[in-house]
DNA sequence: CGATGTTGTTGTAGAACAACATCGGTGCGCTACT
């Protein structure tokens, strides 16, 4: 090569804002936004944390017209599918291949992309557990994986959809393109489990701040039910339109929506139980400005990118603080003042641990478990072990439940699956250890999701500056009062400066043998991370006992309690 | 875990209450039946 890196990563940068001009017509890039496609362009494994409307479509979409091979977009819903491709320019080519299509519309599909006239193709995480899909993608040699709302692999994966977990797997089977994901919400220990359950190798990391300044934060504790209901419907009513409320339950949003209703507000529930169409007038309604509110479980919001939403109101606890910003984040995109407030009952963390909590039971993970070592052999290697859809068959249980029985043993390390996606016993692995020893797992996913619904409390009930609350818990400093929250307004309030009630405590002495990123051993949670400090505490976040909120006065009085066996490196960024 | 719904009890009419049971959130893909 004649020329140095540097003038050839000059090259590209020319080259992608050309395109970017050219094809999609917007004369300027964020730098961010240029430095993932320059990484893009590189063929680099590529993490992207960046608020929704910052043009993160555009990081895969601007390569992607200069690649050697077409771009596989993983994306979670079929209607996400549909805007994507309606919003790439016309003459990019682009297909979803889902189960919308009928199977001559499906081949009309694979044709485009094996022609190479489309250039990008859509698919779901399910569709990418299928051998036909994977061995007609690979065919076709892609240049680029995306996974788009990446902080579905951490959320959804465990549980919900455990084809997220499977996504590594499909990217070796289609020939281990370079990665990308993209998310516009991830604390650092989402940022791991994002690269890790992707195997992105040294991807490069670009995280944009997370602070949204003009969002006011407020938490109200109520003692019963019928008082939270007042103040959700009185503060919606009140303030100026159009919002957001978020409730539990699909009934809590129905009868939120007629009170609103009831009152003269344009008010619509929206929720997973209601049929295509309605959900779709709903969608719209909001989207037009037609609706004043929208009362809506958490199915509503993903891709919803309106930026004069005014408030984003909490009927319940959410069941963790990554789904609560993701969805306060929703509003005040504009930049003008906008209103998260969060209406508490103590009460609420018993669904929310109701629904952390579930995982598969004894009996099925034996089963499972006993399908493997019975199809798989002796663990030797080589062989004729079942794949899923074997496993499914011989047990017949769902394919849902097959899956994440796996993702489990497989997590355990006592089951692997082969390069054809043949699934068999790790050697001298006997089906009763796989099984215990996957139960373990499974007991640590729900400490760890039980911790993060006690996050969420924490953050509710914290006498300290709520922004620097948030902000800490993903990986952000931010030194308090920030002014605009009901804790810092109330200090202020009480007179003065430095007096009482300011919400932060000067840091405690022991604070400095906990610096932020350290990696630590606790007498019996085991390793961790410290991720934040705040004034007389610190929060730890345990690899198998998830968040830990430690006293630095116990720290400080019971020695060899938590040890720290690594400091943060000099170049300890958000990577890690 | 907590809220809500259902059934059972009491003691002779209807209602009040206790005991027990059930449900609670996110989507894709497929199949059977209009």
């Amino acid at each position: 090569m004649g020329r140095t890196t540097a003038h050839r990563a000059d090259g590209d940068a020319a080259r992608l804002r050309e395109r970017a001009a050219e094809v999609f017509g917007w004369d300027r890039l964020h730098p961010a936004q240029l430095a993932a496609m320059e990484a893009v362009l590189a063929g680099t494994d590529t993490l992207v944390v960046m608020p929704t409307g910052s043009g993160k479509s555009a990081i895969y979409q601007v390569p992607g017209t200069l690649l050697d091979g077409p771009v596989v977009v993983v994306s979670p819903l079929l209607a996400l599918q549909r805007d994507q491709i309606a919003g790439l320019p016309e003459g990019t080519g682009a297909v979803a291949v889902n189960s919308d299509l009928t199977a001559t519309r499906s081949e009309e599909a694979w044709q485009e992309v094996e022609r190479g006239e489309a250039r990008f193709v859509y698919v779901s995480p399910e569709q990418l557990a299928k051998d036909e899909v994977l061995d007609r993608l690979a065919a076709t040699r892609p240049a680029l994986l995306v996974v788009d709302e990446a902080q579905c692999v951490t959320s959804w994966g465990h549980d919900f959809r455990p084809d997220y977990l499977r996504l590594e797997r499909a990217a070796r089977r289609i020939g281990r393109p370079p990665l990308l994901a993209l998310t516009a919400t991830a604390a650092p220990p989402v940022r791991r489990d994002i690269v890790e359950r992707l195997g992105m190798e040294e991807p490069r990391e670009l995280v944009t701040d997370f602070d949204r300044p003009n969002i006011r934060l407020e938490v109200t504790r109520h003692r019963d039910e019928d008082a939270r209901r007042r103040a959700v419907v009185e503060q919606a009513a009140a303030r100026p339109k159009p919002g957001l409320v978020y409730a539990a339950t699909r009934k809590d949003t129905e009868r939120l929506a007629e009170e609103l209703a009831a009152l003269g507000l344009a008010a619509e529930a929206y929720h997973a139980g209601l049929r295509a169409a309605e959900r779709a007038r709903i969608h719209d309604a909001f989207l037009s400005g037609e609706a004043d509110v929208v009362v809506a479980t958490s199915a509503f919001g993903m891709g919803i990118d309106k930026e004069d939403v005014r408030f984003v109101l909490h009927a319940a606890l959410p069941g963790s603080l990554d789904a609560y910003y993701q969805e306060i984040g929703r509003c005040g995109r504009d930049g003008e003042p906008a209103l998260a407030a969060l209406h508490y009952r103590p009460q609420d963390t018993g669904m929310q641990a109701y629904f952390a909590g579930r995982a598969p039971g004894h009996d099925t993970l034996a089963e499972v478990a006993g399908a493997v070592h019975d199809r798989g052999g002796d663990g030797d290697g080589e062989g004729d072990g079942a794949d899923l859809d074997g496993l499914r068959e011989g047990t017949g249980l769902s394919r849902k439940r097959v899956t994440t029985a796996v993702n489990l043993l497989e997590e355990a390390g006592t089951v692997t699956t082969g390069a054809d996606g043949e699934v068999a016993p790790a050697p001298g692995t006997r089906p009763e250890t796989a099984v215990a020893r996957a139960e373990e797992t499974a007991e640590a996913h729900r400490r760890t999701d039980r911790s993060r619904v006690e996050m969420a409390r924490a953050y509710a009930e914290t006498t300290g500056c709520r922004r620097r609350f948030l902000l800490g818990y993903f990986g952000e400093e931010y030194e308090a009062p920030c002014g605009t929250c009901d804790v810092c307004e109330a200090a202020e309030r009480e007179g003065g400066e430095g007096g009482e009630g300011t919400p932060e405590a000067a840091p405690h002495p022991a604070a400095a043998g906990y610096p932020v990123g350290s990696q630590v051993r606790h007498d019996q949670w085991g390793e961790g991370t410290v991720l934040s400090e705040e004034g007389d505490r610190i929060t730890v976040l345990f690899d198998t006992h998830g968040y830990r909120t430690l006293s630095l006065e116990t720290l400080a009085e019971r020695e060899g309690l938590l040890e720290v066996e690594r400091r943060p490196g000099p170049d300890e960024s958000a990577a890690s």
